[in-house]
Order: structure tokens, then C-alpha cells, then sequence
RNA sequence: GGUCUCGUAGCUCAUUUGGAUAGAGCGCUUGGCUUCGAACCAAGAGGCAACAGGUUCAAAUCCUGUCGAGACCA
């Protein structure tokens, strides 16, 4: 519709102004703020108005004369093929100049039945559309370090790479999704120290503890007894250039911890719907990138210093001057040839591009490695690698407790695990103090009472499934809250965790959300049984068009033109925010026009639609976001 | 010190890439469940968009400077 408009209003201002004015104009078709102005509005007047030497009300009083006479010119006349290709006069209803803007109001019967066509036709895939190039992308996301459990900031990074690679794919690109786990490096060395000397043996298995959490707690214990005793530093130390050397009783020790953790995270990527098409081993891999730098050494991108090292010179113009007035630089091999961090990038992101012939490798790490990436980048390009110019980094703002940066050593961190079961239980609560929560309870009151009268194994089976289906419940609820609650700010900002409100069910929430799709199907379940209603063919849409019904009408039908846009910034949050929006347009319209009793059967079928494609919207956008719904909750 | 993110209601954030009267959520005040699910809806209070200039039909948005916060690099 917005793009027919657009034509429409070309063609209007070439016939006033002439083919050259309005070859040059740039004008611009939105949605006005408020949905009683108008359907749809354009700046073309204003921007016109410059060019011409007029005031933008005279300009918008011959456009609107114009496109005013489209509308008796051609209403019906087939041979009038110019216009033939739209027969979008006819549906303008109101045509009129306000602050500036042109608005238009366009027939429900046009508006109504397009929007609401296309998402059922499209159904689960409304919102996936096909760019005109789609390539082959690779998204590393999450990439923890096998000496302790994930915590709030992992599930930050989770949540946005999971939502960002559902959109990506949803414009038709190809995504293969890779995790590298970084379990080499001093940190996993405290861990396995720790372990080693004061472990006694003990097992996750007997301690009933969970393992990732097992191996972060002699993680913790490393740092209180390196608080105290500074020699232990040095021996973590010596026990990484041991397992460099390939020491066989560090590797074993090594190898036990880090499957371990692995095991540990598991069950808690399951829940949150982490997961990976191919997962990188920093162990593996950090060998890689020393052949290319030799390489670029020969041909000039690196460069020796006097004291061995292999550096690479950032671009002055894009990175500065250090305080001596050198352009800055990145050290990619020190003198005994080993390597260091930005060389294993190097070499991955070669290796995984050769690989995977991608045109795009998308790296989802937070705001703090900025300087790493942009440098990579830029010896990439300067590599001369052609796909270096499509590597992105999206990075993320740090999470804040009201106390401060979370660190792992001090513990000041919110445990994954932790903030999951919390939201769930607290959902569970919430659940139980509603309708089926008090059913389920006097249900088991009956039980209790009864426990003679009846089959104890049928009440028994009904019993648990009901509680079943509480914690499936729950479960949904507690992490779309989760998740929501992480994704409905743009990425790059800091998240100042605010433990009040991200368990929260109410306002701008996932659970929100998930009620409004509830309600929806809840008056679908029972409208599909109402005779008339449910078994009806043909649906008058000019019983629709109120202004909660237009304002409704426009975020279902601006829903892929969001998608695209947040694909395009990578910004998920723009996702979140707008099934926010759609909800709450869902819930006033709800409020204010009755659908199974509405005036007239004709009226209800009509209002159906509505129901069943607002749905339909909120949870494919909820779905983007790896938010599931529930038909009831 | 340099680079980069920022600075919008009491708090947490939006603002359709320069557009209409700067909007949401939370919190606060008030009203609404015998009518499709109140995890909801409606109304109200709350703003010099850090500050000072500049660019133009139009600036929270772009430019310059000042102040303040954070991250990274030394």
C-alpha cells in the first residue's frame, strides 16, 4: 500500500510540477502519529514547497486536486492503462492537509481485506521476506570460558544472537550459527589449581552439584586463596605453559574440568533454545592465523620491530595516534612466535570464510572488544580479503547490577541458572493464584478429601498432568520474560539490571505479550463454535475501520517492514517494541469493540479476522525473539 | 591523554534516520470485572531533550564548543 501511494503521489506531483521536478523529489510516505489524522502521510508538500517557490499548503492544494481527479478519471476505465497497475484512487476515502503533511485515509474495504489476506496467507511466515541478494552469513555468538557457569551477561549476548540470526533469516538469508568456547588461558588454569589442591578428589557427581557450577566454585576458591597467598598467581601460571607444552597430567586435568563445564551448560542452552551449528574449540584453533601473518610479513601488511614482534600498524585515519605520534599498533606474534588473541581471530575468520564461501560473518561479543574487532577488521582488509569489508561486529552494552559491573571473581554476578528457576518459580506462582492454579488446588484439595471414594490413579495421572502443564506453563512464561526483558532495549546500550522489573509480568513485558496472543485465541477457541461466526465465508470489511481498529490494523501491516529494518540495523529491539505495540493496540481494541457479541454475526466474522491476524503477528514476532506463546496461560 | 558509546519525565527506555502537540513501561493519583481472560483498559500529574551557539521551511536527531558518565587503547 505505502509503496503504491508513493507512485500514486509521483505521478500526481509529475503532472503538476513537470516529469524533472518530480524526478528529483524526495519526499517520504509514514504513518501519521495519531491514527484519527489519517492512514497514511506524506511530506511531499513540504519538501515540494523549496523547490517550486510556493507555500506548502498551495502545494498541497493542487496535489490534492490532483490526486482528487484521478479518482473521477479512472475509476472504471480499463483502457486508461496508466493507472490500471493500482486502482488505489478509488480506495482513497479522504484526502486532507494538516501541519503540513498530506494524510489519506483509505476504504476499509481495501485497507482491511489486503492486510488481513496477506497474513493469512502467509500465516507463520508473515514478516519473511526475500532480499534481492541473500547471502551466505555466519553468526559466532555467546562464546563462554569452560571455568565457570553462564551468568546474566551470557544470557544477554544469547538472547540477542538468537533473535538477531532469526531475522537475518527471516529476510531470506542463509545463517549458520557457531559458538567458539575459549577453554584455554590462565583463567581455566585457576580453576583446575584450585581443583587440584584442594578438590580431594570430589566430583560434581559427589557433590550433587551442578558441574559448571562445580568447577566456578573452585574458581571462586582460587581467587580468595590467591588474595591471600600472591604465589599462586605465578603457579597458574607455570600450569598454562605446561599444558602449552602438552603436558599429559595438566591435559587430563584440563580435559576433565572443561567437559565438565560443557556438560554444565548444556541443560541451561536447552532451556534458553541456545544452539549451534558448528561450535570452534579455542584449543583447537589457536594455532590458527600464524601462516597468514608470515604471509602478510612478506608482503609488507605486518612489520617486524626491533625487538621481534610482529605488529600490524592500525590505519591512523580511522584509529589515531598514539601519545608519541606513532600510528597505533596491534601485536599479532611476539618474539618466540607465539601468538596472541587477534592472530587466532585472523586465522578463523579466514579459515571459516574459505569454508563456508560466506559474504557476511557477523560477530555478536560485547561493547568492550570493540577495539579488538576493529582492528581485525582492518587488517583483514588490508589483507586484501574481499568479504573483509561484510564482517560486522555486533556488540552489546555491559549489564549493570544496582551495585555495579558484574564480576565473575567477586561473585558479584547473576547466575543463568539462578535468574531461570526465580522466574520461573515466580511465574508458577503467578499461575497458581489465577484460574487454573485454584482449580488445580481444590482439585488436589478433592483429592485429599475423597482419597477413598474415588480411583486414586485417575485422580493421581489428572493430578500430575495438571501440575505438568503448570510448570510447561511456567516455564514459557518465566523465560519469555527473561528474554524480553534482555531484547526490548536496542543492544548497544547499557542494561542497568533492575531485579524488580525484569520479574515483572506486567506493562512492557514478554508475559504481556503472551496474554494478549492467550486472549486472542481464547475468544478464536470460542468464536469458531458459534454458528455463524465460526462456519462463515464471507467477511464484509467495511464493517471494520474504527479508529482502534485502524491503529491495530497499521502494526500488523507495518510488521515486515520492522523485521527488515532491525535486520538492517541490527537491532532486535525494534522487534521487541513493536509486538509490544501490536499487544497493546490488541488490548484496546479489545477493550473497546465487543467481538462474539458485537452488533451483528456479519460484524463478529469481521472482527475475527482481526482477532486471528493480531495473533498471528504477536507470535511470529515473539517467535523472532525466541519467545514461544501459550494458547492458554 | 586519545578513540568510541552516551546524556530525553522520579526510575528504565522509545522517538519511524531531519517532520505534526517529544511517547511508552514502572512508580504516584483516580475510575473500570454479573458482559469474549483485570498478567487488562481508561484518565491525570510529571519535560528548558545536560548546557551554549550554528546549519534550514523544520533539530532530541546534523555541525562546533563546554560540562558530565561509561567502555576501550596506552
Amino acid at each position: 500500500m505505502k509503496h503504491e501511494l508513493e507512485q500514486l503521489i509521483s505521478k500526481a506531483v509529475s503532472q503538476v510540477f513537470g516529469p524533472d521536478v518530480a524526478s528529483k523529489v524526495v519526499f517520504s510516505v509514514s504513518y501519521p502519529p495519531k491514527p484519527e489524522m489519517g492512514d497514511y502521510a506524506t511530506n511531499v508538500a513540504m519538501v515540494l514547497a523549496k523547490q517550486v517557490g510556493q507555500s506548502p499548503a498551495a502545494v498541497a492544494e493542487v496535489l490534492i486536486a490532483k490526486i482528487s481527479d484521478f479518482r473521477f478519471q479512472i475509476s472504471d476505465s480499463p483502457e486508461d492503462k496508466e493507472f490500471s497497475s493500482f486502482n488505489l484512487q478509488s480506495a482513497i476515502s479522504n484526502l486532507q492537509f494538516l501541519g503540513g503533511f498530506i494524510n489519506f485515509t483509505i476504504t476499509s474495504e481495501v485497507w482491511f481485506k489486503e492486510v488481513v489476506e496477506e497474513i493469512e496467507k502467509s500465516e507463520n511466515s508473515y514478516g519473511v521476506s526475500k532480499v534481492v541478494n541473500p547471502e551466505k552469513i555466519m553468526v559466532e555468538y555467546l562464546s563462554p570460558n569452560t571455568n565457570k557457569p553462564l551468568h546474566l551477561g551470557h544470557l544477554r549476548n544469547g538472547v540477542t544472537g538468537v533473535a538477531t540470526i532469526n531475522t537475518l533469516k527471516a529476510q531470506g538469508h542463509e545463517v549458520t550459527r557457531v559458538g567458539i568456547i575459549n577453554d584455554r588461558g590462565v583463567h581455566i588454569c585457576k580453576a583446575m589449581l584450585a581443583y587440584e589442591r584442594w578438590g580431594n578428589g570430589a566430583t560434581p557427581e559427589s557433590t550433587g552439584k551442578k558441574p559448571d557450577h562445580f568447577v566456578g566454585d573452585w574458581y571462586v576458591r582460587f581467587a580468595q586463596e590467591a588474595a591471600k597467598d600472591p604465589a599462586l598467581e605465578m603457579q597458574a601460571q607455570e600450569m598454562l605453559q605446561k599444558w602449552e607444552a602438552g603436558d599429559i597430567e595438566i591435559r587430563r586435568l584440563w580435559k576433565t574440568i572443561r567437559d565438565w563445564v560443557i556438560a554444565g551448560w548444556k541443560p541451561t542452552e536447552e532451556t534458553l533454545g541456545f544452539s549451534y551449528d558448528k561450535v570452534y574449540f579455542e584449543s583447537d584453533v589457536f594455532q590458527l592465523g600464524k601462516d597468514i601473518v608470515e604471509q602478510g610479513l612478506q608482503k609488507g601488511v605486518f612489520r617486524k620491530n626491533e625487538k621481534g614482534n610482529v605488529l600490524f600498524d592500525l590505519p591512523e585515519k580511522e584509529f589515531g595516534k598514539d601519545e608519541q605520534g606513532q600510528s597505533r599498533v596491534i601485536t599479532m606474534l611476539r618474539p618466540d612466535g607465539t601468538s596472541l588473541y587477534t592472530t587466532q581471530d585472523l586465522g578463523l575468520a579466514v579459515t571459516r570464510a574459505e569454508e563456508y564461501h560466506l559474504d557476511r560473518l557477523v560477530y555478536v561479543v560485547g561493547s568492550e572488544q570493540r577495539f579488538h574487532f576493529e582492528g581485525l577488521f582492518a587488517m583483514l582488509k588490508a589483507l586484501g580479503y574481499a568479504w573483509a569489508s561484510k564482517l560486522h561486529h555486533l556488540w552489546y552494552g555491559m549489564v549493570y547490577l544496582p551495585d555495579g559491573k558484574m564480576k565473575s571473581r567477586e561473585g558479584t554476578v547473576v547466575d543463568a541458572d539462578d535468574l531461570v528457576l526465580q522466574m520461573i518459580d515466580l511465574a508458577k506462582q503467578e499461575i497458581e493464584s489465577r484460574q487454573l492454579g485454584l482449580g488445580a488446588s481444590t482439585f488436589a484439595k478433592a483429592m485429599v478429601d475423597k482419597k477413598d471414594a474415588v480411583d486414586s490413579e485417575i485422580l493421581q495421572s489428572k493430578i500430575s498432568n495438571l501440575q505438568s502443564e503448570i510448570e510447561r506453563r511456567a516455564k514459557v512464561i518465566g523465560i519469555g520474560a527473561i528474554k524480553f526483558y534482555l531484547l526490548k532495549q536496542k543492544p548497544t546500550v547499557d542494561i542497568h539490571f533492575n531485579p524488580e522489573e525484569s520479574i515483572s509480568f506486567e506493562g512492557f513485558t514478554g508475559p504481556y505479550c503472551q496474554y494478549a496472543y492467550a486472549r486472542a485465541r481464547s475468544i478464536l477457541r470460542q468464536g469458531a463454535r458459534v454458528k455463524g461466526i465460526g462456519d462463515s465465508q464471507r467477511i464484509n470489511y467495511s464493517l471494520l475501520g474504527d479508529i482502534e481498529e485502524r491503529a491495530l490494523l497499521q502494526k500488523l501491516e507495518s510488521f515486515p517492514e520492522v523485521i527488515g529494518r532491525a535486520a538492517a540495523e541490527y537491532n532486535v529491539a525494534l522487534v521487541a517494541t513493536h509486538v509490544f505495540e501490536t499487544a497493546q493496540a490488541f488490548n484496546t481494541f479489545y477493550t473497546t469493540h465487543p467481538v462474539l457479541k458485537a452488533d451483528s454475526i456479519e460484524q463478529a466474522v469481521a472482527r475475527m479476522k482481526l482477532v486471528e491476524t493480531s495473533a498471528q503477528v504477536i507470535k511470529n514476532g515473539l517467535a523472532l525473539l525466541g519467545i514461544e506463546v501459550l494458547e492458554e496461560m
